[in-house]
DNA sequence: CCATAATTGCGATCACCGTTCGCAATTAAG
DNA sequence: CTTAATTGCGAACGGTGATCGCAATTATGG
């Protein structure tokens, strides 16, 4: 019986017809929501946080999201606006690829999107409309739909797990050299002798060339093995 | 000062020279936090839960982990058992690919697992013991350490990415014919005639093939790409 | 013009969470 | 046998998501 969707947001009005003027818009609470989660993560994201943040009393956010799950799809859909959805230049490939790219940067941008991405897949307007986008892409391939969906779906899958590892790879801003918890750790248990290739790879210094490129060639290398032209066929 | 790093956890002995034996260890609660995220989800793996089901204070479990981030490492670590490590037969790829399968295995068994492990790589032994085995596998393999590392952690973040794509997607167990709240919003924003590729992908009836081959080829077409040869170079 | 009905804002409150503190009880080492 | 460390844990603190009830506000129908 209870509304344990999330989706559900998306189909209330976001106003009624009588009642007094809401102080607040979704959009609005959303907004801040972002910030408050680009600068401090989504774990401080809380109902009371966001309230405050836009001047309102705690309860009062409840009147715009149902729980807190309807909060964060509000977010993800937000930050799902910000495709650049034109109609784009080239082939199948080449286009999906550049979605690919824009949601590395969305990604990139709200670095809390990534993890929620695979786990729970927004269905708000902005997230429908970036799917809408990428089969359109796929318009003049033959493939059967379902297999299309699997695609674009692991195109993002691929896409989250990349951002994640890059952010998890990327140092912490720690410019003294003061060494980590993690890697005194790591610095003893490789000096135990065992993990010897563990030693090796990590002794080896860090060649790694443009993530840019790297990323490229592996979107390219999946869609390619999808079955996905570089142009279309005649 | 404080020791945030959940990683610390294996650098403190399980057991301390002096003082009362303890009456539980860290299997111990490993096994019955496992025992409620598989069943109830990791949302249900609260400090006192645990504590209470192995028969103890809640105050009590902080004298075997610092903190709930260190039960969720032991508990990651814990399953990071199940791989089998023998030597293997085969190429770099079919040894790499067969590591892939164990993993999604144990995603599947473990339905906590797969968000975690792109978000928060473990350090325990068992992890790190999987890891020197996935290097191992590289050995006759001619690329640079980090590399190497790359390629293993893009491995698993792509099967981790898999698994969570097969969990969405997969229906939940809806015996009767009733619509999911999700399915009906869905049927709304299509009947509105926007999203007529979606709907076309989604009309079209899922001929989806057997999952297993459909992972094989993904893995191994990135394997493939990456220049993880599939016999040893002689 | 007004009464009605719906809706908003929100203080108070509940249950639960992670975590800390202080203390009695237990144990190994000197 | 004394000492020092360690365990188990009840109690408490601050924060969380969520609910309830009520006063204030508003568009609509009579």
């Amino acid at each position: 019986m209870p509304a344990l969707d999330p989706t559900d947001l998306w189909r209330r009005p976001e106003r009624s017809a009588v009642g007094p003027k809401p102080e607040h818009s979704r959009s609005g609470i959303a907004t801040a929501a972002l910030r408050i989660a680009d600068q401090e993560g989504l774990a401080a994201v809380s109902i009371r946080r966001v309230a405050a943040s836009v001047g309102a009393g705690a309860a009062s956010l409840y009147r715009y999201v149902k729980s807190h799950d309807e909060l964060v799809e509000l977010m993800m859909d937000t930050v799902s606006g910000e495709y650049h959805l034109e109609p784009g230049t080239g082939g199948p490939l080449e286009q999906l690829l550049d979605l690919a790219h824009q949601g590395r940067g969305i990604m990139q941008r709200h670095p809390w999107l990534a993890p929620l991405l695979l786990t729970r897949p927004s269905m708000g307007p902005n997230s429908l409309r970036y799917l809408e986008a990428a089969l359109t892409t796929l318009e003049s391939v033959d493939l059967p739909g379902p297999a299309k969906l699997q695609t674009v779906a692991m195109l993002s899958a691929i896409t989250s797990a990349f951002v994640q590892n890059e952010m998890a790879t990327a140092r912490p801003p720690g410019p003294k050299g003061a060494a980590t918890n993690r890697g005194q750790y790591l610095a003893e248990a490789l000096k135990a002798g065992d993990y010897p290739h563990l030693t090796a790879a990590l002794t080896g210094h860090s060649d790694e060339g443009h993530p840019d490129e790297h990323f490229t060639s592996i979107v390219t290398n999946y869609l390619t093995g999808a079955g996905i032209p570089s142009q279309p066929p005649d």
